[in-house]
DNA sequence: TACATTTGTATCGTGTACGACATAATCGCA
DNA sequence: TGCGATTATGTCGTACACGATACAAATGTA
């Protein structure tokens, strides 16, 4: 390869990267909208669904995501009553970000979207095989890019 | 699986196609600072500098983006002298995306990227093999999806 | 050749993303 | 026990992303 050729949209790992990241999260929307929550803010539920009560910087780390975005979009879903908001006793410097009630309750809507999106994405080009060392491969690259 | 488990933020293909893909992002900040543009726009020009003088559809169609998204950045890229915007004598619903002289000077400056970030992702860990494949299976990904 | 439909681009509103910077609480240590 | 450094979060400005919508140019067709 030249190093012009280097400089083609496909030769570019970055790229095709980018737009399956794009393109997986607009599959997302129709589903999410049942739930009235955006794709980062079903990740944000995710993340608490799994683990209850973690504070903003705990999050940050998980989705690997600033503060300064994080901010706004927690502050949305504590508008959605979705989560809380608490200052911690221990330390006041950290806020504490909770599932409330209502939050709890939509996992249980929840659960059925990974089956929807597996049924879209599964193709027989693409069998279980493929799809674990891909997502291997993605874990090296978060890993030696995060 | 559990349907529980399903909703782990690993077991979702989705998220850490969505992490790995903002963290390369990033990685791009520092380099293309030097060129005066975001990554989005660099993608434009490597589009542009691969096939010159495009339509707006045929970049969308070309980076798998909206129209809304990308007027307003084209329009950044002319503001800053890289590209020009014209309508089409032929077609006055079109408008015809060509590099400026200094659009078309910053590849020069453009070819050194791709092998510094191809330094930055390197890593003993992911082979040429594994790379290839993992490229393969973001095509098939597109392609479904897209 | 009228005129409904399609096509190509653009505008608007909302919600991420993130760099740079601000601020208060906590910590480290002289 | 002060007090500078660190930590946790937040604000601000800029630039994507995209759904919904608008609109003029082109097209198809009766």
């Amino acid at each position: 390869m030249t190093t012009a050729e280097k400089l083609h949209l496909e030769n570019q790992l970055c790229f095709p990267l980018y737009v399956a990241s794009r393109l997986t999260t607009r599959m997302y929307g129709p589903l999410l909208e049942e739930l009235d929550v955006t794709y980062p803010q079903y990740l944000v539920l995710l993340a608490l669904w799994q683990t209850d009560s973690q504070t903003v910087g705990e999050l940050t780390k998980r989705l690997y995501l600033e503060t300064n975005t994080l901010t706004p979009l927690l502050k949305r879903l504590e508008q959605k009553q979705y989560i809380s908001r608490k200052r911690s006793v221990t330390d006041e410097r950290s806020v504490q970000i909770s599932l409330t009630e209502s939050g709890q309750a939509l996992k249980e809507q929840a659960l059925c979207i990974p089956e929807k999106i597996a049924e879209l994405v599964r193709d027989s080009t693409i069998d279980m095989q493929e799809l674990t060392s891909f997502y291997q491969t993605l874990q090296k690259i978060i890993q030696n890019a995060g």
